[in-house]
DNA sequence: AGCGGGATTTTCT
DNA sequence: GAAAATCCCGCTT
């Protein structure tokens, strides 16, 4: 019987702080019954001083749950077809939050091939990948990451010597800020760079 | 292996 | 009305 002790305490640092730290975290998926389970392998951090974050020009409807209490999950739709997800970091009332933009398949990976028609790194190596094996969408928009049906189990800290830093994917603003994080050579890193 | 375009809709100017 | 915290496919080298 495993007695799983849900510590979101770190969650409330800042997003830079807390990025680092969910690296090597497992995000679990109840679906249909099915648990599905993968390791959170690249993160970058967003917040309301930064020009790249949605919290930059202050509350939206779009951005609201970033601004709302640590440890509940921001998600937003993109590009007209994609989902990706954040965890909320930070204060109440200070927008700021962890971009999850790749995992790494632990359990129930023949469910999530089957709810993205691929296999292999190709499952969960980037944001919106990620969202759709996990079958995550708007509806979980400022859902509670303590709670069922996805649920954020927090890990101990992995070796700083295991972490890279670099600049963050697919911004057009603040692109010189290092503000992603992955774990060194795992195969889904969406790109090292 | 790398580039370019298309999908498709929310969000803010 | 344009850009967007993306992904996939097809074409070129």
């Amino acid at each position: 019987m495993v007695t799983e002790i849900s510590d979101f305490k770190f969650l409330k640092g800042s997003a830079y702080e807390v990025a680092p730290q969910l690296l090597g975290c497992i995000l679990e998926r109840e679906l249909n019954g099915q648990l599905l389970r993968v390791k959170i392998v690249e993160v970058e951090a967003y917040d309301q001083t930064d020009p790249a974050s949605h919290t930059f020009k202050g509350r939206t409807a779009r951005s609201n749950t970033m601004f709302g209490p640590a440890g509940h999950l921001y998600v937003y739709f993109t590009y007209g077809m994609h989902y990706c997800c954040n965890i909320v970091t930070g204060n109440d009332g200070f927008g700021s939050g962890v971009l999850i933009r790749a995992a790494e398949p632990i359990d129930g990976t023949a469910i999530m091939e089957v709810n993205r028609k691929q296999t292999g790194v190709n499952l969960t190596n980037g944001p919106a990948k990620l969202c759709q094996v996990l079958s995550i969408n708007r509806e979980f928009d400022g859902h509670d990451l303590s709670t069922s049906p996805i649920r954020l189990i927090p890990q101990p800290p992995i070796q700083t010597s295991t972490i890279s830093q670099s600049v963050r994917i697919g911004i057009s603003k603040a692109r010189e800020t290092s503000w992603r994080f992955y774990i060194t050579g795992n195969p889904y890193v969406s790109k090292t760079k």
